[in-house]
DNA sequence: GCAGCATGCCTCGTAAGGCGAGGTATAGTA
DNA sequence: TACTATACCTCGCCTTACGAGGCATGCTGC
């Protein structure tokens, strides 16, 4: 899978995986590659930047929690962060079509 | 629409739509344009360095022609370029999937 | 004639963001 | 003791879309 394949569309898919239910970083990135069937594995390095964007721009919550001594930190959808999504899923539906109709097209 | 959302997709656009025929920078950028219903207008500063790009990665082949005095340049596909639009094709429909079945589940 | 617009091409600099590599720590298992 | 899974983090690189700016031609309307 060519890497930026992603772009852009990463915040879609975290907000997605967040709103089935409170997660934390490493279970965000599992619940991904599990629903997508593995497709979806995203590397470390771009999961917790991307979650740490994602609750400055006040789309999620975060919280810690300690579980079996280690140490999770918790996210959750805001207000914010649920209107995001719908946003998002709509401007995904949009673009996956308008590609659909080029390559229909081609 | 988000800017970056076209972002590793673009190639695979501009394949597709050269792939209906040898086309130049402008017409590329109308059928697009029209093909998609208007979602997908790109502006030439992504347009031109992204066909140089396809070019310089050998998946385009360029000629000049002049038509009523003005100069064009005429893209279309390589052997290489019919691959590598193949190859898009399919990472686009896997990774569009796995978008649908986060989506799905969530 | 001249303004304005569509056609048609280009380049530069900026900014965003995904990712590899590297680092830290705990708990369980062999 | 060593390895693996869990769990978090940051730094710097690199690619790439795009806005702004620039240039030239031809047609239409005033």
């Amino acid at each position: 899978m060519k890497k930026e394949r992603l772009k852009g569309h990463l915040d879609l898919l975290l907000l997605a995986v967040v709103s089935t239910g409170a997660a934390h970083g490493y279970q965000i990135a599992r619940r991904l590659a599990q629903a997508s069937g593995g497709t979806l594995e995203l590397p470390e390095g771009t999961l917790y930047p991307a979650l740490h964007r994602l609750e400055s721009k006040g789309l999620l919550a975060s919280s810690w929690a300690t579980v079996g001594g280690r140490r999770r930190r918790v996210y959750d959808l805001t207000q914010a962060g649920r209107e995001a999504l719908a946003q998002e899923r709509q401007e995904w539906g949009s673009f996956a079509q308008a590609v659909e109709s080029i390559l229909d097209s081609a």
